[in-house]
RNA sequence: GCGGGCGUGGCGAAACCUGGUCAGACGCGCCGGUCUCAAAAACCGGUGUCCUAACGGACAUGUGGGUUCAAAUCCCACCGCCCGCACCA
């Protein structure tokens, strides 16, 4: 018979489908619970109008074999799917082509899905959610009420990209060099009022990392989130405008140049300026304040404008020229810093530019000079004496900065979640009642931006009586940044059918926290932080009784084309179809699986496929011809039997231990052609159904169909194998004979010979004697079972 | 500037975690063979570099140094490449 893929993927996925394989149920509270359970989670997928391209096949796959592996070993594994359904991409599309968002999204979900099930993932569909549908928003807007209650989502203003020419708010994504992508006007800010969740509030824990057992995350990943919070520890002192009466706070990390200030600088944004500068830094300040931070930043030359007003310096009572310039950030700190020019660079640029005048207060050595009492000091000292002395007269302390920024997640769109609140003149801002959720995102027909977001435009739907006194009131025309929807979508993955809560604590005890979550390093500043940050919150709030959401995360490489990543507006995007198409789904999952190590970025080519289709026919050609040519099963000894044993060892501890997936094919690679070798030795059978049951979590359909041709069925619920160590050790090894570290000789000698044996045996050798040319050996160094060093 | 990572054949890579078996498994490609009228497929064999007719030998994991009986593997410095952040006071 032949391998014919297209037919046996087939079969075998209807069978899992009615057996519902990989359907695992929730526990039931107060029964006991299986011990070993595992949450295997990938990064849910956005439904893109081109279907899944080979990073997703990656991902998933991977996930895949963990959860294949893990299932076999013993263990109770939730793996669930869903789709990041809200979004700019649909919106886009509907308005380009016509068509609804909606209609677009699920017709692009119900290709993808289709995609997931022909390459047979072992996905527990009863728990697919979808962030688009009612039941799942409603939660969204309800958790969205808890964290206003709690006073962690919060409305302020605060700039927005704008197009001036479209008259819409625009993402950084639609961005070019500072322009709209669309109809090339240059970007603007303007202010408007926005929500924000107060991410800060956790800045110093998401710096953390306090991971669940078991927990592990690259190294590299955990600085990206730590640069990214960017805490600095410094001191804040308080500059006195003496014409006005006024303190202006600064922020800085050198409190041990302040006597070296010789100017001081505002943001344009600084309220200073628009209260108490002049004229001519007014009308700076504005121009500067209207322009995007990443253009003020691309310009190399500083400028500025002399605000008119002094600062006094605290230290010494100089009084320091208060200006304001662009390269000072409002955002930052106070908005406000002492410009030390001496020793900072971009101070003395500035200096230079408007010759300003330059102290030195830190010398060659690193000591304290021009600093009054302080000379001397080492920049620390310094600091420690010059912050403690201010903090005496009230005019300093220390303190801490962050870059972090709180959250800002409302979207001038439509396709997204609503956002449960109502405005009322009598009552202001209301939230929707629980009993009221969810607000239903309404049926509109145009959903292009005119100066307001769509949903403005929607009278019947903006119009509300408010829940609170009744009265007119208007709702929230502004939608929730996507974000929002997968902060929490791991959680309502293990409870998805709730309908009286977004998830149930006695679930979320038992499956949470997710305990290896796979997906791209490119969501660490936002999904991942975004995610951490809700977890923390949700659990204050006593909703959850963990901290961290992953334990272990692991990020694939990027599988690229022509030296980059793929991309829609490269072109460069490679699906599975073809090659599902022509060779089947177990070929797709090996083939990208073997390409290289699944962490590391890998050039797309199909040149290698052909390797892995010969290996899957020659396991097809192996097994038949083992079960016609080799004895009766039972037989677990002999030369195959070791092999495959060693086989089981390596497969297990790269998938488990190592997270290595490439390796192991490579093994079962090396017992296929030492088993093709031999397909009528006694333990031929044996060694047939290892490569079968271990190539299964790659080639599940192939795998089971062999599992059949060799007398059994069943193979997704048979127990992983597990080495047989009497089958491990060896008789016999080969001893290494080396001369000053070189191999010279190498021998069959028994194992476990004592190291005086070893020694004689290795002396005896022609070729080692040779190489001694009669001299005495120095020093002989024997590791048992393995090698004979003779250094002379 | 700050932070993280990577350098091994023609190519993807293995061995690095846990120092020890002439480094290069497995696969692609290439070369040769079997089969065929021929080709493809399939199967078998070869394939780091240099010297040699051969036997055999020398060299070789970005560069330099260190630790060690022994280094691709551990440590340090440098060079090159990649990624993240960045007028962050």
């Amino acid at each position: 018979m032949d391998y014919e893929p297209h037919a046996i993927e087939r079969k075998w996925q209807q069978v899992w489908a009615d057996a519902d394989a990989f359907h695992v149920p929730n526990p039931v509270s107060g029964e006991p619970a299986p011990e070993r359970h595992w949450y295997q989670l990938e990064m849910l997928p956005y439904p893109s109008a081109n279907g899944m391209h080979m990073g997703h096949v990656l991902n998933y796959t991977m996930g895949d074999v963990v959860t294949h592996v893990r299932r076999r070993s013993g263990w109770t594994v939730v793996r669930p799917m869903g789709w990041d359904a809200f979004g700019l991409p649909a919106e886009n599309a509907a308005i380009r082509e016509g068509g609804h968002p909606r209609e677009i999204t699920e017709r692009n979900i119900k290709t993808i899905r289709e995609q997931m099930k022909r390459l047979g993932w072992a996905i527990d569909w009863d728990r697919e959610v979808s962030s688009h549908t009612p039941d799942y928003y409603r939660w969204t807007q309800w958790l969205f009420l808890k964290f206003f209650e709690h006073e962690l989502a919060y409305r302020k203003e605060a700039p927005v990209n704008w197009c001036p020419n479209d008259q819409t708010v625009i993402a950084n994504e639609y961005i070019v060099d500072g322009h709209c992508e669309r109809c090339g006007a240059l970007v603007e800010l303007r202010n408007m009022t926005q929500w924000f969740f107060k991410t800060t509030a956790y800045a110093d824990e998401l710096l953390e990392f306090e991971l669940p057992e078991g927990g592990e995350w690259p190294e590299r990943t955990k600085a990206i989130q730590r640069n990214w919070i960017g805490r600095s520890e410094g001191a804040e002192i308080l500059f006195r405008v003496d014409e006005l009466d006024l303190d202006v706070p600064v922020f800085t990390t050198r409190a041990d140049t302040l006597f070296g200030a010789t100017f001081f600088v505002v943001a344009p944004e600084h309220p200073f300026v628009e209260a108490h500068a002049n004229e001519e830094a007014k009308s700076y300040a504005r121009l500067a304040g209207a322009r995007r931070a990443e253009d003020r930043a691309a310009e190399t030359a500083k400028t500025g404008v002399f605000t008119g007003q002094y600062a006094t310096n605290p230290v010494n009572g100089e009084k320091l020229p208060v200006w304001v310039a662009d390269y000072v950030l409002m955002d930052y700190g106070t908005g406000a810093i002492m410009a030390v020019p001496a020793h900072d660079e971009r101070d003395r640029e500035f200096a230079e530019a408007f010759s300003l005048p330059i102290v030195d207060v830190i010398d060659d050595d690193g000591k304290l000079v021009n600093s009054n009492g302080f000379d001397g000091l080492t920049a620390m000292d310094g600091a420690r004496g010059i912050v403690s002395m201010l903090e005496e007269k009230g005019r300093g302390k220390l303190t801490v900065s962050y870059r972090l920024r709180d959250w800002s997640f409302s979207r001038q769109r439509y396709w997204g979640c609503p956002i449960p609140i109502v405005y009322c003149d009598k009552c202001g801002v209301v939230p929707v009642p629980e009993d009221q959720l969810p607000v239903l995102l309404p049926e509109i027909e145009d959903y292009a931006p005119k100066g307001k977001p769509p949903l403005a435009s929607n009278e019947a739907w903006m119009r509300v009586p408010c829940p609170k006194c009744g009265g007119e009131a208007r709702r929230d025309p502004d939608t929730m940044d996507t974000f929002v929807d997968s902060s929490w979508y791991f959680i309502r993955y293990v409870d998805p059918h709730n309908d009286h809560a977004p998830f149930d604590r006695f679930v979320t005890d038992y499956w949470l926290p997710v305990n290896q979550y796979i997906g791209g390093i490119d969501h660490t500043t936002g999904h991942l932080l975004y995610s951490r940050f809700f977890v923390k919150a949700l659990n204050d709030f006593g909703m959850l009784g963990f901290r961290e959401p992953f334990a272990r995360l692991f990020h694939q490489g990027w599988v690229q084309m022509g030296g980059t990543k793929m991309s829609k507006t490269k072109g460069n995007v490679a699906g599975p179809d073809d090659i599902l198409g022509e060779y089947g789904a177990d070929a797709m999952r090996l083939y990208i699986l073997f390409m290289g190590p699944a962490g590391e970025d890998m050039e797309w080519t199909e040149s290698g496929i052909d390797g892995i289709v010969r290996f899957v026919r020659r396991l097809w050609r192996t097994v038949h011809e083992v079960v016609e040519r080799a004895p009766a099963p039972g037989v677990r000894e002999g030369t195959l039997a070791r092999k495959a044993n060693e086989t089981i060892a390596k497969v297990t501890d790269d998938v488990v231990r190592r997270f290595r997936f490439h390796t192991p094919i490579s093994a079962v690679m090396e017992l296929l052609k030492e088993l093709s070798a031999a397909p009528d030795a006694p333990d031929a059978r044996f060694a047939a159904e290892t490569a079968v049951s271990l190539i299964q979590p790659y080639a599940p359909h192939v795998a089971e169909e062999l599992w059949g041709v060799l007398g059994h069925e069943r193979l997704w619920e048979e127990p992983w194998p597990v080495a047989d160590e009497s089958q491990l050790r060896r008789d016999t090894i080969e001893l290494v004979v080396q001369v000053n570290g070189k191999v010279r000789d190498r021998m069959t000698v028994a194992a476990g010979l004592p190291e005086d044996e070893l020694i004689a045996f290795a002396r005896a050798s022609e070729r080692v004697a040779a190489y001694l040319n009669g001299g005495e050996p120095r020093n002989v160094i024997v590791v048992p079972d393995k090698l004979v060093n003779i250094v002379v």
